[in-house]
DNA sequence: TAGTGGTCTAGACCACACG
DNA sequence: GTGTGGTCTAGACCACTAT
């Protein structure tokens, strides 16, 4: 449906590096030679190229060429954080949700200071806790604001409630800001996950912002410890000092 | 030094956002405006703009401008991860920097199966300390290929690593690999850091990479749990499917 | 309708790598 | 030298937001 031309060429290499049709090492044709391939100019060229180093898939050396990176063997970086659920599911491992609660309150206090809005509004909270391989190991802690999320269920809940906000509420996630600490258990996290002997949880705060800047998702992610996993690929950006 | 348009407009922008001399919520001028102010082409603004866009500084709304983010305040995303120690920086703490050793040693077969070099290589081994607020609370510990970097002294351990390897080597850092867990403290983690009561430490891999992609430093960063904080930001970027 | 950012083009010159 | 990626230009058309 997007008919954005860098976009299908970014497609088109990512999951062909990805599948380990292009191996790490390999030299893509240069651009010059994507220009005529394609039949566009250099410079949209260049956006796709760019979009696939930034996510790293490919490393780009002056003079010499652009190079696949090995993505796949063992290494999914994939652009910026990625969770011990998100990197189980793609090796395979299923991973069960268990709502816990689904309703429409007042904002808690706690909370109020994350979301930023005033005292009085009201937030649907959502609580559910991610099996992996038999064992609830994370715990999830959603706040939306209720002025713009008018309506969530259960069913809606244990399914993606990403799809339910981007397909049918039309909003348009933007940016987030994520914080990650350790922190003790709390004896809600006894009671809700398998936390076994562990006493301490890690804990992810998500600040979710949408398309006009607004903050309108707060989550705490709370992890056993033994099951915690992110993994980061970074790029040096032009704009950094030193 | 670096005369290229577009950096030095994204340095004029970044930090008049960053000191709050532009507040955040503030309008930007249009790339239009840009464009003639500057007297150079838009797609050179918009290429400012975009890595302004990146790194937290600001956000784009298609049919109604630029708008900055409030970075400054008590969020200093700031493009990708920012470890406790930076952020410690930030604020002002000072943190030193306890060098316990800085060596050319034969490559240990823990570190060979990071650093995917032949099982005879020979690595320099720098293990530090962090020092904030009176408590030895990171273990840093370096492996660098000694192929590559062919002398380290403990005076350049204890200064800047990375000040060494780009202006005295020239070596240029392109990409790097990060992997977060958790995992139990061990005794060098006892002995070298101030644990306290703390059981387990939280492990913060890094592998990284020249511009020619060759794999030349792995890090082994260890943190007291409390002492543990990771902010990452994150846009959703026009790969991303679903 | 006018203004905004998003995409794309067809050129140009440069700095770097390699034989 | 030739070929590569990095920067920049001066246009163009589109989709979206406002009024």
């Amino acid at each position: 449906m997007n008919t954005n031309i860098f976009l299908q060429i970014y497609h088109d290499y990512s999951e062909r590096i990805q599948s380990g049709e292009i191996a790490a090492g390999t030299k893509l044709p240069s651009e010059n030679d994507l220009t005529r391939e394609y039949g566009i100019s250099r410079e949209t060229v260049r956006k796709a190229l760019q979009l696939l180093s930034e996510n790293g898939f490919i490393h780009k050396i002056k003079g010499k060429g652009s190079f696949a990176l090995d993505i796949g063997r063992m290494n999914f970086p994939l652009s910026g954080l990625v969770s011990f659920k998100e990197m189980s599911e793609r090796i395979g491992r299923k991973s069960q949700t268990i709502v816990y609660k689904t309703e429409h309150i007042p904002i808690p206090h706690a909370v109020a200071r994350h979301l930023e809005t005033d005292k009085h509004a009201t937030v649907w909270q959502v609580i559910r806790a991610r099996n992996i391989e038999g064992e609830k190991v994370i715990l999830d802690k959603d706040y939306f604001r209720s002025d713009i999320v008018p309506l969530l269920t259960t069913e809606i809940a244990s399914g993606s409630i990403y799809a339910y906000l981007e397909q049918e509420l039309n909003l348009q996630i933007s940016y987030a800001k994520k914080v990650i600490s350790v922190e003790d258990a709390t004896t809600e996290d006894y009671e809700l996950l398998d936390l076994k002997e562990y006493t301490h949880v890690v804990v992810v705060r998500n600040y979710v912002h949408l398309e006009d800047t607004t903050l309108f998702q707060y989550t705490e992610s709370r992890h056993r410890l033994d099951k915690f996993q992110f993994v980061d690929f970074a790029r040096r950006s032009p704009g950094e000092e030193k």
